[in-house]
DNA sequence: GTTGTTACCTGTACGC
DNA sequence: TGCGTACAGGTAACAA
């Protein structure tokens, strides 16, 4: 599933391949992941050249010379260059030089044109490697659900999902059911400072490939080797041995160490 | 405004 | 082998 990382590793891997470039066509084949109308889209998208990627969490932003193509790639879903088309192929982009296809079997992610950035993106919270500790903080004091609910949530900080949140919450030593006001500044630190170590170490492997995680040239990432609890159920802790534990937190399966974590 | 719950969707794993 | 079922989870919509 695409967090920041691996949506971190698709723009990078993709920039190089398609900034500069213009789009020929855009064809949608299944209209479920299409946010607007398939015409509408299509027409607006004919003759647009790329000039930039960024990413907004887990929001992959293709900038255009008029307006922007929002790309989100929902758990499963994938920007290929260059590939054959699958049977979960949605969209094709043909360019002057080369194609992108989205493929998504699960058909959680969405693509959208619009003239501006969507209200829901500029309503974002703060890159997590970019926020400070002080507004971080602040975000985590005014809310009372379970810290790990409030780093999913992505009005506080965006771009960590399910696997990096019990990740940095392991590291951090701090229960996932912990309240988020309840933590003092010294386990809040501890959770800042995690977070943002697993986000840079999984960047740095490209991203963890669970389920079917590629980047835009088809190639997995690494981070799943260096996982430490996350879908670790039963097995021992890394640290300590006590078996890990599964519960349910926000609706998530979620991962801890009942000795290493308080 | 926050908080919690549910739907969306299909490949995969598992039990019988 | 084949079938039924549970499970995976990011976002958005909804209720409270």
């Amino acid at each position: 599933m695409p967090e920041l990382p691996e949506v971190e590793t698709v723009v990078r891997t993709l920039r190089p391949l398609i900034v500069g470039r213009r789009i020929l066509n855009a064809e949608f084949t299944q209209l479920r992941i299409l946010r607007g109308g398939a015409q509408e889209t299509s027409a607006a998208l004919a003759g647009r050249r790329i000039q930039g990627i960024e990413r907004y969490g887990k929001f992959i932003a293709i900038v255009l010379d008029k307006g922007y193509l929002m790309v989100h790639l929902g758990m499963t879903g994938k920007l290929l260059v260059n590939s054959a088309a699958s049977k979960w192929t949605h969209a094709v982009f043909t360019l002057d030089d080369g194609v992108v296809h989205y493929d998504d079997p699960r058909q959680f992610g969405r693509v959208e044109y619009g003239d501006e950035l969507p209200a829901r993106v500029l309503a974002l919270g703060p890159e997590p490697l970019e926020v400070s500790l002080d507004d971080f903080a602040a975000a985590l004091k005014l809310r009372r659900s379970p810290i790990k609910a409030v780093l999913l949530n992505q009005a506080v900080v965006r771009g960590v999902g399910n696997i990096y949140a019990d990740e940095a919450l392991f590291r951090a030593g701090v229960l996932p059911k912990s309240p988020s006001d309840s933590l003092t500044r010294a386990r809040v630190k501890r959770v800042y400072e995690a977070m943002q170590a697993v986000l840079r170490e999984a960047i740095e492997s490209r991203g963890s490939s669970v389920a079917n995680y590629v980047d835009a040239e088809g190639r997995k990432g690494g981070f799943q080797l260096l996982h430490r609890v996350y879908q670790r159920t039963g097995e021992p802790c890394l640290k300590c041995g006590t078996p890990i534990t599964r519960i349910l937190v926000a609706q998530r399966g979620t991962h801890f160490c009942g000795k290493c974590q308080k």
